[in-house]
DNA sequence: GTCTATAAACCGATAGAC
DNA sequence: GTCTATCGGTTTATAGAC
């Protein structure tokens, strides 16, 4: 029994050392260009040894996403709940423009894409994408409701913008113009996004 | 010599079928999942005679984005000069998106993309892109100089953030949505990008 | 579970006939 | 210029030895 579950933890860290991997590289170049064979190679192990661990592309991506969200969640449920819900919000695009930078953070699922439909009908992204809009959504509504939201604006625009902000490429061309540091571009684009470009009258 | 220019402006035609296809597809896809096979499917030819018209498929991406910087800077010279330039930039922005929800827009050649290489090397390409940045940078100078742009956000926070915003993947998932027209989307963008989320007090 | 080797499909690009 | 046919390279995925 206890053997068994050295085994397990033994595989689950393995497996946790591919997921990052694959996360970084899926930041990197996204999932068409991502190759299983780039993803061994950062790993160190054969292609053909992955394929024991995640039956496909499409799942190994998949995991990659639902270890993302976990991530998220935790950072969701550490906000302390006598918070602004305003200030929880900017607190998790601050953290997705952060992990965005550091490289951890996959390019959205666009609408187009193959892997969207791959994902949507995997139970457990599906699950947990619910769990975290569920949380957003709850503080989007206290946040208008306390006025501190545009209230002309639907829960759902408001919603889509902030999950927009994590792989902005806004950042990605700051931080190429080598003029700021990462906690400066994180706060440019979280003023953008929350203020917007025109001036507030104050 | 007639003969000659008539030839010519029948083969500008028929290059500006293949470059729309070419626009929509990378719109569509982007510039990995377009296939040279796709290009030629959709204007109706082989693909050994698109390559008689442009060598590569690199140089087949940067006519089309050259094509799209051209109809920008037609765009950008049909502001009436009188205009403030806040209403210039937020034009741009509504026409961007507009162009984007039609899907005709191109994704932003990413920092990372194989094709940026290609494009930054082609000088029609660099030539226009410069062209683009100097108008827009101008009305944002002159934006800020008249106080409608917030003074504490460098000039290359808002070029970015304005370019970024004809790409922005929101209006995808709004359009998805179904429950909103493409000229509503196209106010709620140009809202949140210029006004932010947050309540504005009048 | 890990490896090497390979199958099957696809893509960019070219050859050569018309 | 347009076509068919094909080359060379890459990619996902699998087979089989250890």
């Amino acid at each position: 029994m206890e053997r068994m579950s050295l085994k397990q933890q033994q595989q689950r860290l393995r497996e946790d050392v591919i997921l990052q991997a694959v996360n970084s590289l899926l930041a990197e170049k996204g999932y068409d260009l991502m190759t299983v064979d780039g993803v061994a190679a950062v790993v160190g192990i054969a292609k053909a040894s992955l394929y024991k661990h995640f039956e496909s592309k499409e799942r190994l991506a998949a995991a990659a996403m639902v270890r993302l969200l976990d991530r998220t969640l935790e950072i969701i449920e550490s906000q302390a709940a006598s918070a602004a819900p305003l200030d929880k919000l900017t607190s998790i695009v601050r953290w997705a423009v952060r992990e965005h930078l550091r490289g951890q953070m996959p390019a959205l699922p666009s609408t187009r894409s193959a892997l969207r439909e791959a994902l949507i009908a995997h139970k457990p992204y599906v699950d947990r994408l619910i769990r975290v809009t569920e949380h957003l959504g709850g503080w989007i509504e206290a946040a208008q409701h306390e006025g501190a939201i545009n209230p002309r604006l639907s829960g759902e625009v408001v919603l889509y913008t902030v999950f927009a902000r994590a792989c902005d490429p806004v950042s990605d061309f700051l931080k190429l113009s080598g003029a700021y540091s990462d906690e400066e571009i994180v706060e440019l684009i979280a003023e953008t996004c929350f203020s917007g470009l025109a001036t507030r009258p104050s």
